[in-house]
DNA sequence: TTCTATGCAAAATCTTTGCAATTAG
DNA sequence: CTAATTGCAAAGATTTTGCATAGAA
């Protein structure tokens, strides 16, 4: 994303392989990704040696940045997904069954996100939801 | 509670000395706490000597027989709290200034999950909602 | 007695940091 | 040239596991 590019280069700073990578692969990603996932789609993409290190120092950065947003999903493992420029943001289930992990969006729930956060006068700034269940793929079999 | 040494009792679990601490403690406290937290407060009643491990097969173990629900704040800690006989559950509202954890609950909010759950066909098992932003507190100073 | 629970220490996981070498601007 | 970026390895932090002992039923 040109986005992500712009905003670096304004904080200060420079371009560097690693972090392109990273950039450019999440972009093209259409859910959320851990640091290890990352490292290791890069790895089988053979573009070049990315160190681990250096994915976590990205998507640390690109998420201060809030290019990326920081997804959590209960497993002690950070995921990281692009920020919508246009400031939509969806939210998960996750199957305790096969893993998988599905992105939804509901107006509803937001609205009574919101109404929670001004009834008990937070300034709310964000909030995560992850729905656990069986998908219906799993509950088939 | 004598209703989590019930539920242990038929699950064929015996009754220990450490895991009973971490199940009082838990009853005598508000909000969630994490197994360092747990493990400390003990330390700090002086009670006995409670290995952290046997803290955390203890918060594991009740959390697999819902007694406790595991509670991801997003800071990549682990917290735990009584699971309401009644059903009842809460979600938190945590302060991203002072980091003070305070709970609520939301009918609306709920029915807006249960439908979300519902019409991806997920067979919804639980789900977890933290709400970021600065208590009104923080707001003020 | 039999089998679970516990404590300690070692191991496993995920993430961060130190450092020298590389590289963008 | 100057300073940010990177890869590797080592260090940190949190959680889990191995194992011998203590303890409940």
């Amino acid at each position: 994303m040109d986005h992500s590019h712009e905003v670096l280069a304004r904080a200060g700073h420079r371009s560097g392989a690693a972090r392109n990578a990273v950039i450019d692969l999440l972009g093209r990603q259409e859910c959320c990704l851990s640091a290890q996932e990352i490292y290791d789609l890069l790895r089988a993409e053979g573009e070049r040696t990315v160190g681990l290190a250096s994915v976590y120092r990205a998507v640390d950065l690109l998420a201060g940045l809030e290019l990326l947003q920081r997804v959590d999903l209960g497993d002690d493992v950070a995921r990281y997904e692009p920020t919508e420029p246009t400031g939509a943001h969806h939210h998960h289930l996750v199957c305790l069954d096969c893993g998988r992990v599905r992105p939804f969006e509901d107006a509803r729930l937001e609205r009574a996100l919101a109404e929670v956060a001004e009834a008990q006068r937070y300034a709310m700034e964000g909030h995560d939801v992850v729905l656990r269940g069986r998908c219906p793929v799993c509950q088939a079999a």
